[in-house]
RNA sequence: GCCCGGGUGGCGAAACUGGCAGACGCAACGGACUUAAAAUCCGUUGACCCGCAAGGGUCGUGCGGGUUCGAUCCCCGCCCCGGGCACCA
């Protein structure tokens, strides 16, 4: 077969064509009679257009999918669209056009460009998230939430902007003042929200890390660990020194890790927001506290100067019987333990700098175990140690102090041991009309009502008005407010809040497996077999949020009966981010680069080529395109080469057999990437090392190793480059699609190299080279060496003390 | 401040973790083909030094120490870049 040009255009546009005009052909078959594999990718926002990142993330998903393929696996390979959110909401107030319209577009468009890059999605299992069909199970499984006392509503504090009459995410809050407005600070509010209740799941969530440690990046797990932040300790209450208004005793409970140094508790601390802060504050007090709430330099905590003020109050240690003053304290935070703290400065730096600060008293109470309590301290001692001062207690070492104090709390009902995370129940009310409506009415007799399932979906009214101002549009649409009460039909209104986005991703992947089911989510036994993933991949900006919203859905689900598995993704894989000058891209910086013009130049392949050549897929890359043509050389070389030798014939040549080594140590490497590092980088260059020498090889191959040769590039350049490898395929008398062909095997014995090239060190540098035959002992080798003529006259002089060497590496002879 | 990554030619990187540093690609330079250019093909390319030459030598993986026959790789102490967390009591 004569040589035929490498016309990337008209391969491409005809095989994505053909593709797309076949929906079977990426369909899972899910039958059993082959393993199952899952290669599942994060899901992209509709913004509009693809960018660099996406084209990185599917492409190293497409590779692997389209590899396990070949491996004979039964592979699922879906995608969706994560596409309820705020830029299709601001597109609406700006350009007066409708979020749903928007975000349609903005799917059409970019499942073309998908379709375009050759990604061998299963189109059949698409899961658009702010359609009804799925936005009712979001409902449907928040109503299981609040069946199980896992979805509730309390009132809670909030970013409010005056300006929009709205609450902000705290994302949407930029140095304390609104995003939108930024001139406009943010002040705190008490508002009604809804909550799921994650912290039920805390322990699990830390718990089941052992079993996905293994197949997650350590990095992420590190992440989750520090973000749910559990940490053992004590609450105490601390008696409040005179009655309140109604004559009844009151208490400030305190929490503390640190009960061993409560005999050098100098003052109390109270959150500014802590409802007794607001009791205690009279008069001009009242006044410092509002400002205090409402200051905007707590936002920002690297640059929060600790402040605070004297109650004129005061609170009983109860275990020491000591006086000490209450304060307010801006560092204090009211989200975390109970919103109050002992302050010891002799042991805590916080607390040392407060205290400083007001000259309030420091009183040390725990000596090192090697060395003794300080006196006047200019700084705290933080460590465990021993127990001094501390009444009864004295003498204890800290560990053992912690417990016994704990017990004696618990026991005379004053306190007990208590664990406290950092993470908090999670926040889903959203006062925007984007999203999920939540499925609940008000109802002035019954209350807070869930809507009955047979009344799903719960619908996102089309006819709205995007002013940007005042309530959310769904607040001030009558037709979708007023309804009737499920449990007494009379009027009441709907809750106008909708869902926080994350609730939709956080179960997008179940779906996929059934996505047209109309009774349920899913059904549980078409979702069992799938279960856990077997390879997620996405960036690593998601290791808190999405990760593990998705790990506590699953858990719930599990708990519901609806999926089998404790963890959802078994492998995850966090590609490195694609950043331009160093800088990561973003739609603000303006920096965004399009994949379009390099497809419409050098190819979807050449472009998929490029950034998996690029870097190994886990690390940063800068972006700069300086080195595509060699991308697109290389697919030139490579086609013409195998479009001349595809025929075969009789007959052997000369440099068969090397040729056939090369052959087969490709294989062998691009293999050994696939199943252990994925480092896509040095299977290209592997493949282009074997093209180098294939060209070397041509004149003295024979036919028959040619067709061999040309034949498995075919196969090995399947995974990266689709569109080359399938009409290489075809036009050279092939039939089927290339990646549903058996991975190529390779044989040890062809790969082997006959001879080895092998350095001689005289003293650990390099004087000489000898070649011996692979294979050959260690004796021989030494031999070799030392006989060899640039050895001996580096030897000449010199006595030998001891030879080193490693069979088919190296020798290094140590000489005086 | 704390916790992770990372620092290798002019550039992206490799060296599959203690054994020839710089594979592969880009860029650059030289040559072939061409009336010419592009494309393509062949060659050179870490720095420095000695030599007319073949060849030989020294240095070299952020910096300074250490372990080892041998260190990009392991240990100790620093510097720089990227990411995450940051008053979590």
């Amino acid at each position: 077969m004569p040589e035929k040009p490498y016309h990337h255009q008209d391969i491409e546009l005809k095989w994505a064509e053909r593709w797309a005009a076949d929906p079977a052909l990426y369909k899972a078959v899910d039958d059993g009679s082959k393993p199952r594999y899952y290669v599942l990718e994060m899901l992209p926002y509709p913004s509009g257009r693809l960018h660099m990142g996406h084209v990185r993330n599917y492409s190293i998903g497409d590779t692997l999918a389209r590899y396990q393929w070949m491996r004979g696996y039964d592979v699922m390979h879906p995608m969706g669209w994560d596409a309820f959110g705020l830029p299709a909401e601001n597109a609406a107030i700006k350009n007066r056009r409708h979020p749903a319209e928007w975000t349609h577009s903005n799917v059409a468009h970019m499942k073309k460009q998908l379709q375009r890059l050759g990604f061998a999605y299963d189109w059949d299992r698409e899961v658009n998230t702010c359609t009804p069909e799925y936005y009712r199970w979001n409902q449907w499984l928040f109503l299981r939430m609040m069946e199980k006392g896992l979805a509730y509503r309390k009132s809670s504090l909030v970013n409010w902007c005056p300006e929009c009459s709205t609450v902000l995410a705290n994302e949407q809050v930029i140095d304390g003042c609104c995003w939108r407005h930024e001139t406009t600070p943010v002040e705190q509010r008490e508002l009604d929200q809804w909550f799921l209740r994650i912290t039920e799941y805390a322990e699990q969530l830390l718990d089941d890390m052992a079993q996905i440690e293994a197949g997650w990046p350590s990095q992420v797990i590190t992440m989750q660990r520090n973000w749910i932040g559990r940490s053992e300790g004590t609450e105490v209450d601390f008696g409040l020194k005179g009655p309140d208004q109604k004559g009844n005793a009151q208490k400030i409970r305190v929490f503390t890790t640190r009960v061993d140094t409560i005999y050098g508790a100098t003052c109390v601390i109270l959150a500014p927001e802590h409802p007794l802060s607001k009791q205690l504050c009279a008069g001009e007090l009242a006044a410092k506290l509002k400002a205090m709430v409402d200051d905007q330099g707590r936002k920002d905590p690297e640059n929060l100067v600790k402040e605070g003020f004297f109650t004129g109050h005061f609170a009983v240690n109860p275990y020491s019987g000591a006086e000490v003053p209450v304060w307010i304290g801006n560092f204090v935070l009211w989200g975390y333990g109970t919103g109050a703290i002992m302050a010891v400065p002799a042991h805590d730096e916080r607390d040392f700098e407060f205290c400083k600060k007001y000259s309030i008293p420091i009183v040390p109470v725990i000596r090192p175990i090697e060395g003794e309590l300080a006196v006047n301290p200019t700084e705290a001692f933080t460590e465990y140690g021993i127990m001094e001062n501390s009444g009864e207690w004295s003498g204890l070492t800290s560990e053992e102090g912690r417990r016994r104090m704990s017990e004696k709390a618990e026991k005379e009902g004053f306190g007990k041991a208590s664990i406290t995370y950092r993470l908090k129940d999670w926040g889903v009310s959203r006062q925007r009309y984007w999203g999920t409506p939540i499925p609940v009415v008000h109802c002035k007799t019954d209350g807070c009502v869930p809507v009955p399932d047979d009344q799903l979906p719960v619908v996102l009214p089309p006819d709205v008005e995007f002013t940007g101002r005042g309530k959310s549009p769904l607040a001030n649409l009558k037709s979708f407010l007023e309804t009737t009460c499920p449990k007494c039909g009379g009027p009441a209104e709907r809750e106008t809040d909708t869902m926080d986005t994350f609730v939709d991703s956080s179960w997008y992947f179940f779906r996929y497996v059934d996505p047209k089911n109309e009774k349920l989510p899913f059904a549980p036994e078409a979702v069992e077999p799938w279960f856990p993933v077997d390879q997620y991949i996405g960036g690593v900006t998601h290791a808190i949020l999405h990760l593990l919203y998705s790990r506590f859905w699953c858990k719930v689900m599990r708990d519901i009966g609806l999926v089998k598995v404790d963890e959802p993704f078994k492998n995850l894989f966090t590609q490195g981010m694609v950043q331009l000058h160093g800088q990561t891209m973003s739609k603000s910086k303006g920096n965004i680069v399009d994949p379009d013009e390099m497809v419409q130049k050098y190819g979807a392949d050449t472009c998929r080529l490029f950034t998996l050549f690029a870097a190994p897929p886990e690390k940063n890359m800068d972006w700069n395109e300086s080195s595509v043509e060699g991308q697109w050389r290389f697919l030139t070389r490579l086609f013409k080469w195998v479009t001349r030798n595809a025929d075969g014939g009789e007959g052997s040549g000369e440099t068969d057999s090397r040729a056939l080594r090369k052959l087969h140590q490709t294989i062998r490497k691009i293999t050994s990437d696939f199943d252990n590092r994925w480092h896509f980088n040095t299977s290209i260059a592997a493949l282009m090392e074997l093209m180098n020498e294939l060209y070397a090889c041509e004149a003295e191959m024979s036919p028959a190793v040619r067709r061999e040769c040309a034949e498995k590039v075919i196969l090995l350049l399947a995974p990266f480059a689709p569109f080359a490898a399938e009409e290489l395929w075809e036009m050279t008398g092939r039939t089927g699609p290339v990646f549903k062909q058996q991975w190529p095997g390779f044989d040890e014995e062809l790969a082997r190299e006959e001879a080895l090239e092998i350095p001689v060190q005289v003293n650990g540098k390099l004087r000489g080279r000898i070649t011996v035959p692979n294979g050959s002992s260690k004796e021989e080798q030494e031999q070799a060496a030392l006989n060899d003529g640039k050895i001996k006259a580096n030897l000449d002089g010199k006595s030998v003390v001891k030879v080193i060497c490693v069979p088919g590496k190296l020798v290094n002879i140590v000489v005086k």
